[in-house]
DNA sequence: TGATCCCGCCAACGT
DNA sequence: ACGTTGGCGGGATCA
């Protein structure tokens, strides 16, 4: 078969039955000549190329590419050099130029990242699939997973929207907390134990009882999970829903939002995505399948620059896996710095899904895990909203589609970019500049001497560069202690290396509410991100001490690093030392706690965690009642609106949200989709955005203060009216996302990136005041340079000891001391790698 | 080899 | 009945 394709593609005539005998590329329906694809130019030109090493040159010439940052005008520039690169390349239409990879790099490139609420970009699945010379399967493909990220909707037949990234920052809040809920971590946890047991005993692991409870609970709930919320919508759409790509996609990317080190390999995600890895029943071909799709995801995923490839290198070997390069997701805002544009936009997007969306979020029960899911009846009412909406959009605009593409010229590059020949996917995802350019749009003053790197936004970077700073999984640290797990009060936990200690909120009910989605949600309420990066803050401020160590260490650990931030600009220098938590630091006092933590997070999924001097008890949260949960959820919405304006406790908020949700709301039917799309929440935003600007400001001018963070508390009903919670660093730092908009933009585009925190959240040194505090937004190291090629964690590696120390390990005995009941995660050394 | 993943058959849908 | 979507997995490529 694919022989024959491969004649086809050589021009050859033999080629299949193609009915038109035309000398097609493809046997699609394209037609050369089209003055749309120069970058296919051709089927001729691969002819009459012949030969040589077209291979070894077009590669490098990708290579050269890559390293200089390509502007927009280079990559015009690039274009005719491409051509004849192109000519060698096409004389062999290596499988990668058809990969999907590129061909979504080509789809991206004909629609804005950004989108202006004008210009109304639509996709006719026919015309992009003819100007892609693709088959429209491909398109599909592609399609599928924007739409799991709400870049794309489907309008109607072969019709979609295009909504670009702006709906980005939301889906991925929703996703995460999906993924929270859905306890992903846990289920990684314990596949990678398993794995291991595995490795070493062959027996299997019938060990202990304890990760079959576990694990019964994940599988259960795996299999209803399937429709976490967002997939809602898309599965609505069509009833393929359970394996749909979309459904997949999103899944992956929860898998990466929640994981600690956001590197997920694809076994593991295929297991999770199967559901029901339970007993090894891993149905061989099933799992194939899997891997199979997730590849496809990944690729679209890849072109968007949220995950990059690299491997894990452990003692079984390479495993493939990717590494989450998108945002991070904080519990609030970020990325979405296009405070106007993205408003709008925004609002056109919940205009166009929210009325379903919403309506099927009161119709069934956010979680409708079980039975009830969603009634058909239901379902086809929601539908026919929707469809109703949808002729009403889609028939004033569907003649526009010419118009759009005419548009795309004129905004300015990704349009070139989609003219370029078929260049390396390397070089085309320099595309980063689109997000530069978005960022240049946002007027982005104040902090614009330091952020001219583009850091800001995910994007790959010079390859060569070793990132300096040890990769955020190293950096977390968490203290945790897995005993009594059923305890009902929090208990504190002081954090012997840095002095911070830990609150931990153990559920009562905990065990059986396994079960229940409810209390699940609130097991996991904080993000690792946030916990980490608290952590990581508080160690530096209070010990500044072996910050520096940290420093030096690394620096010295890691020569490259030294090299590479000389390399970065200076603003980088500046901050390197309070931005970069030691590896050597994080692996000491880190490894037993992160041991610990594995052990308790796996073990009792209901621990929550809070920063001490933020206790919150769960009995607090309880009173929340829905109509103060509307109002956190406006002000969650705020945020996200008005990127500039987010309330100091945003950060916050979310997290006791959902808390708040699970513990009084089981049935809410304010799912997290719905919190951030729903259109009364955007509807309410604008007001609240006022309020919350007014705040931000008045309360203090440049940091928040503390007053902010109470009355935020209070109001969502966290606090009791009346309590102070005293400012602390964790929530003083929120506040920096509300700053002035110019420069929270900045500041949070570089939180976000900071390598270090890549996870987490990255969060200024303690004594946060003004001048430090504006300090503490330097822009981190660009993360490319930043991160490092190859890296070696030691996840559980104990306090101090290299690589082979094991003390954990199942290796030696099995069962290596773990006490029954306690989950362990063997000590392996785990190396990332870039491609 | 194993990792990737293109390709396109063909079923489930929509109209 | 036909066109649109999109599971699925054989088997070619790539590394």
């Amino acid at each position: 078969k694919t022989p024959l394709k491969q004649a086809a593609t050589s021009n050859s005539v033999l080629t299949e039955i193609q009915p038109d005998g035309q000398p097609l590329t493809t046997p699609t329906k394209p037609k050369e000549g089209l003055p749309a694809e120069p970058w296919t130019p051709t089927s001729n030109l691969k002819m009459l190329i012949s030969a040589a090493s077209p291979e070894i040159r077009s590669r490098e010439q990708r290579r050269e590419l890559l390293n200089n940052p390509n502007e927009v005008l280079q990559a015009k520039h690039n274009l005719q050099e491409h051509l004849l690169g192109e000519e060698y390349e096409k004389s062999h239409p290596s499988r990668k130029e058809k990969s999907l990879g590129l061909l979504c790099h080509k789809f991206l490139a004909r629609y804005p990242d950004y989108p202006s609420s004008a210009d109304n970009s639509y996709i006719s699945l026919d015309e992009v699939a003819e100007e892609l010379k693709v088959e429209r399967r491909r398109i599909y493909d592609i399609v599928n997973v924007l739409e799991s990220l709400h870049m794309v909707s489907r309008l109607a037949k072969n019709r979609y929207a295009w909504h670009g990234r702006h709906n980005l920052p939301k889906t991925l809040q929703a996703l995460k907390k999906v993924g929270e809920n859905n306890k992903y971590m846990q289920q990684i946890q314990l596949i990678k134990r398993r794995e291991y047991e595995h490795e070493f005993d062959l027996d299997g692991d019938s060990k202990e009882g304890m990760p079959k409870s576990i694990v019964s609970n994940k599988d259960s709930e795996m299999s209803f999970v399937e429709l976490p919320g967002m997939e809602f919508r898309a599965a609505s759409v069509n009833s393929r829903k359970d394996k749909s790509l979309r459904v997949m996609s999103q899944k992956f990317v929860m898998l990466f939002l929640v994981s600690t080190p956001q590197i997920v390999s694809l076994d593991v995600a295929a297991k999770i995505l199967i559901g029901e890895e339970q007993l090894e029943d891993l149905d061989k071909s099933k799992f194939k399948t899997k891997i199979r799709r997730l590849y496809d995801i990944a690729n679209v995923l890849s072109s968007l620059q949220l995950i990059k490839k690299v491997h894990l290198t452990e003692e079984r070997g390479r495993k493939p896996a990717f590494k989450w390069m998108g945002p991070d997701v904080l519990p609030n805002t970020q990325d979405t710095k296009l405070e106007t544009s993205s408003t709008t936009c925004s609002q056109a997007f919940s205009e166009y899904i929210s009325p379903k969306e919403q309506c099927s979020k009161n119709l069934f029960p956010s979680r409708g895990k079980q039975s009830f899911t969603r009634h058909p009846s239901l379902i086809k009412l929601v539908k026919t909203i929707e469809n109703d909406r949808r002729k009403i959009q889609s028939a004033p605009t569907s003649p526009v589609k010419r118009s759009a593409s005419t548009d795309q010229n004129l905004s300015a590059f990704p349009r070139e970019m989609a003219q370029v020949p078929a260049i390396a996917k390397h070089q085309l995802e320099g595309q980063s500049k689109k997000e530069k350019e978005n960022k240049m749009k946002l007027s982005r003053p104040a902090l614009e001497s330091h952020l001219p790197l583009p850091e800001v936004a995910p994007r790959p970077e010079p390859r060569g560069s070793t990132g300096p700073c040890q990769p955020a999984a190293l950096t977390q640290t968490l203290g945790v202690c897995p005993s009594g797990h059923t305890s009902v009060s929090p208990v504190i936990l002081p954090h012997p290396q840095t002095g911070v200690s830990y609150a931990i909120y153990l559920q009562p009910s905990q065990a059986h509410a396994v079960t229940t989605y409810s209390p699940s949600v609130m097991l996991q309420p904080l993000p690792c991100a946030n916990i980490t990066g608290i952590k990581s803050v508080n160690s530096k401020v209070l010990n500044p001490i072996t910050t520096e160590e940290g420093d030096n260490q690394i620096a010295t650990d890691d020569p490259t690093k030294s090299v590479t931030a000389k390399e970065r600009p200076p603003t980088t220098s500046e901050t390197s030392p309070q931005r970069c938590l030691k590896r050597s630091q994080a692996l000491q006092e880190i490894s037993s706690i992160k041991r610990c933590r594995r052990d308790a997070e796996s073990l009792d999924t209901h621990l929550t965690f809070f920063p001490s001097g933020y206790l919150i008890p769960l009995t607090q949260c309880s009173h929340g009642s829905k109509a103060s949960f509307s109002d956190k959820e406006k002000a969650e919405v705020c945020p996200v609106q008005h990127t500039a304006y987010g309330s100091p406790i945003t950060g916050v908020i979310p997290v006791t949200g959902s808390e708040l949700k699970a513990v009084n709301i089981p049935a809410f039917h304010i799912t997290p989709l719905n919190i951030m799309l729903s259109p009364t929440s955007i509807a309410a935003a604008p007001v609240l955005g006022n309020s919350c600007l007014n705040s931000s400001n008045t309360g203090s001018a440049q940091i928040p203060s503390s007053s902010v963070l109470n009355f935020t508390l209070q109001h969502i009903g966290l606090i009791p009216a009346g309590v102070q919670v005293p400012a602390n660093p964790f929530l003083q730092h929120m506040p920096a996302s509300s700053q002035a908009e110019n420069i929270i933009h900045s500041s949070e585009k570089m939180i976000c990136k900071h390598p270090e925190s890549r996870n987490h959240i990255y969060f200024p040194p303690f004594p946060l005041n003004e001048s430090n505090f504006l300090s503490s937004l330097q822009p981190p190291v660009p993360k490319e340079a930043q991160e490092p090629q190859k890296v070696t964690e030691n996840f559980f590696r104990t306090p101090g000891g290299p690589n082979t120390e094991t003390p954990l390990s199942a290796k030696s005995d099995g069962t290596a001391g773990t006490s029954p009941g306690t989950l362990y995660i063997p000590q392996r050394k785990l190396e990332v790698s870039e491609d």
